[in-house]
DNA sequence: AAGAAAATCAACCGCAAGACG
DNA sequence: TCGTCTTGCGGTTGATTTTCT
């Protein structure tokens, strides 16, 4: 048994609409409302299957849709959310208001994608295609803007969500104060409190190193180490890349009740990186959270530092209170150490969008 | 000026998720 | 819990327009 049609084709029109079409579906919705879209095109006297005029409202005749050419602004907007969201147009175009996501998708592929591939730098991964050191200066520099248009967008992200969870947590006024880990105390914070996950944002961090992985556990630490210690994570991780990510998205906190875990998993052969996973460790044992010193990994380049990790009584540990070398995989060989320590302050404090925003 | 090629974008299609009985 | 219906999303198509030769 197939598939039930949307609706009953049999007679209805396709194709583009006449102005009289158009017409029709404005006075009714003007009138009625967009209720079952369904029932509308009978109601409404058309001839057209439903899904057909919801497209036509949606795309074409609503009153606040903004049509024409795209701003230099819009433009950037849209790289930088592509970049963290890859090809989630809905979720794009909630943030370019009275465009539409079928607009955007269109703009993306006519326009902008052509123009990453030209600059060198593929339009899913938003990252160079080819090895950084066989580029030419220009590209170079292209590169660096775009990368920093990434880092810009993934600011956006991170503040508006920290906003959205100081907002749900503590009311509105709060949320336009900066974050002081000082004043996350236990008497204001609830116990146990439940924050919202929000997997945009982690996508967006799969670009990054955040932390490298040593190739063994140092033997030599007491240290709770969740890679290895944690009796949810079976896989064999030696040769990967694992970074932490405080669930709630705020680098100065980190909910007790889950703390999501990066694997960035390569070839075995050619060692190239396929793809990033994501595991969650709920409730870890609070015994082995409250010997949380700190964690200090080294390989072969570089050793980054997380001092971390000291449960408060809240249900909230506060921790990456210091954080050093943090590696963004496109900075890698770009940009030096000072540029990588600046990461986390660019993602806090360059960010400009509403706190208001849909996105999550 | 005309035909070909490329670009654009409205619209369609199938799928998935959520609502509901 | 399951099946059906509805809506929304993202990929794709194809008609139209623009640019190139």
């Amino acid at each position: 048994m197939g598939r039930s049609p949307c609706c009953d084709k049999v007679g209805l029109k396709k194709g583009p609409w006449t102005p009289e079409e158009d017409q029709k579906l404005m006075a009714f919705i003007e009138k009625y409302g967009c209720g079952s879209w369904r029932a509308l095109p009978a109601k409404a006297g058309l001839k057209r299957c439903g899904k057909s005029c919801r497209l036509r409202w949606i795309n074409y005749l609503r009153p606040d849709i903004k049509r024409g050419k795209f701003s230099l602004e819009e433009e950037q907007t849209i790289i930088q959310l592509h970049a963290l969201l890859g090809n989630r147009w809905s979720a794009i175009a909630a943030h370019l208001p009275n465009r539409t996501d079928n607009e955007i998708k269109n703009y993306w592929n006519t326009h902008l994608k052509k123009r990453l591939t030209k600059m060198g730098i593929d339009p899913t991964t938003h990252k160079p295609k080819t090895n950084i050191f066989g580029k030419d200066a220009a590209n170079l520099s292209h590169m660096a803007q775009w990368e920093n248009a990434r880092l810009e967008a993934e600011a956006r992200l991170v503040r508006e969500s920290k906003k959205q969870i100081i907002s749900n947590q503590f009311g509105p006024n709060l949320a336009t104060k900066p974050i002081s880990h000082g004043n996350l105390q236990r008497n204001i914070l609830p116990l146990q409190t439940k924050i919202p996950p929000c997997l945009d944002v982690l996508k967006a961090w799969q670009g990054t190193n955040w932390i490298t992985k040593p190739k063994t556990k140092d033997m030599t630490s007491s240290v709770f180490d969740p890679f290895f210690d944690s009796p949810t994570s079976t896989s064999n991780l030696s040769n990967n890349n694992l970074f932490m990510v405080p669930n709630n998205n705020i680098p100065g906190l980190v909910d007790v009740n889950s703390c999501l875990v990066g694997e960035s998993i390569f070839m075995e052969n050619t060692k190239e990186e396929v793809q990033t996973e994501w595991k969650c460790f709920d409730k870890p044992n609070n015994e082995l959270l409250s010997q949380i010193n700190d964690i200090s990994y080294s390989n072969d380049s570089s050793t980054y530092n997380m001092s971390i990790l000291h449960q408060s009584s809240s249900g909230l540990i506060q921790g990456f209170t210091h954080l050093e070398n943090i590696v963004g995989s496109c900075q890698d060989n770009l940009e030096d150490d000072n540029n990588n320590n600046n990461y986390w302050n660019t993602i806090l404090n360059s960010c400009t969008l509403p706190a208001d925003s849909p996105v999550f």
